[in-house]
DNA sequence: CGAAAAATTGAGGGATCTCAATTAAGGTGG
DNA sequence: CCACCTTAATTGAGATCCCTCAATTTTTCG
């Protein structure tokens, strides 16, 4: 069902750009078929040439860096429909990597494929600029988050953007939502130890805002936890009304 | 001398992206003519429609966020020859703001002049894509200095950063390097405050890493700094193998 | 069902912040 | 070019947030 799958990136693009039918029926041969990768494998690594790009058809992926230390800093979340390294074909070698952090299936791009798009249509390509530029606004948000923002206001912002980013995409119902995340993984998206990301998750719960149980994150008072992020809901929003 | 002033861009797009010298000779035209801004001053602000390109011709800028709190969060710094939101004209309105760190001098090019850039000269118009697609890169670095680095480790990778970049542009000479910044500019950009801003600085001339001096950074133990910053070197030299 | 991974909890330490005061530097007008 | 005034740098003391280490329980997965 290649088409199917299809539909995932193409109401991710919608997010930000209308896509006409042409480009949609463009996307299916675009996206070519995907791959398989079990939690934890790496999809790709730094120092690879980066001559492909990922884009997620289901589960959820990461891409991070592996410090010397043996420490890991995750700097984006990819969820289905999400394209990683649009732009790094410009550059020599991926500096970071890519990693799937449940079981997930990828597309993997050829960057020639991306180059070639244009000419087979030029709204699917700016769609995919679009995409490139909006992560790289979330990860300015990122930076933000991790700079300027407690522990308990980092952990409620990224719920928020998850969960801003799955009612988007029709994924969860009623602030229910599938939740694949380890402690850890939060823990390394936002700078903390996986410990005290439980003591904070802890409060959340205690103060009513979430529910965790069975890999399904409910929130229970979904302004309270955007208040507590000081989370602009607006933000992820941007390339909604983006021109042309 | 709009050609003299325009060579600072040619020279920082060489730095990873081959140039012709038609794409030189373009470049002038491209820029138009610059406008001064005093320290302090907002160049752009977050809810601006991000119509127009940022270029440094002279001076240190910054892209920045303030939070409802007051707090600045700074995600970059723009030295001569960088530019900023060269993709920002996909979305429909700028999320955060430019600073002039110190008195500069910037070019503002409408983000049209760019679209029609690739009639002009192809390849420039490519040069700046890798320009943003670098900038994209050096912002995941600093997601991980903040998430997964100290305060000391911080600033020295900051240290690294900035004189590599100053290195490639041919600004400063025997390790001394301009340096504009404020210890609040440098505890905005990295998550801290300039209280200890400061005690770092102090443990970094004790160790015998830097001098600082009349607005002169000079570094005496560039190998020590990087060390001390797990600074990799190679990180901002990738765009310069770039394809084609 | 059993082994491995993840979550949970406690105790104690350290890095960084906050508040506050003082000194040094820079910029401006006379 | 000096004096003044504002801004930046420096230093100290105490408080906090988050980390580290370690043990235990719960959940997940093969």
């Amino acid at each position: 069902m290649i088409g199917l799958g299809a539909a995932v990136v193409a109401r991710k693009l919608a997010t930000h750009s209308r896509l006409t039918s042409a480009a949609q029926a463009a996307l299916g041969p675009f996206l070519g078929h995907a791959r398989d990768f079990r939690r934890g494998a790496l999809i790709a690594q730094a120092g690879d040439p980066p001559n492909v790009i990922s884009i997620v058809k289901s589960g959820v992926a990461c891409r991070m860096t592996m410090l010397p230390t043996g420490a890991r800093q995750i700097h984006a979340i990819l969820l289905p429909g999400d394209a990683a390294d649009v732009e790094a074909s410009l550059l020599a070698r991926r500096s970071d990597s890519i990693q799937a952090l449940s079981n997930c299936a990828i597309w993997p791009v050829p960057s020639r494929r991306l180059a070639d798009l244009p000419r087979a249509d030029e709204g699917l390509a700016e769609a995919f600029l679009r995409e490139a530029t909006v992560n790289a606004e979330i990860a300015r948000e990122w930076i933000v988050n991790l700079g300027r923002r407690t522990a308990d206001q980092r952990i409620a912002h990224l719920l928020c953007e998850l969960c801003t980013r799955m009612d988007v995409m029709g994924v969860g119902k009623d602030g229910a939502y599938p939740f694949i995340f380890t402690q850890m993984d939060i823990a390394d998206a936002q700078g903390l130890t996986a410990v005290h990301v439980n003591r904070v998750m802890k409060m959340l719960k205690a103060r009513g805002l979430i529910t965790l149980k069975a890999r399904v994150l409910t929130v229970l008072d979904r302004r309270g936890l955007e208040r507590l992020g000081l989370f602009d809901p607006t933000f992820l929003h941007q390339g909604r009304a983006a021109a042309a």
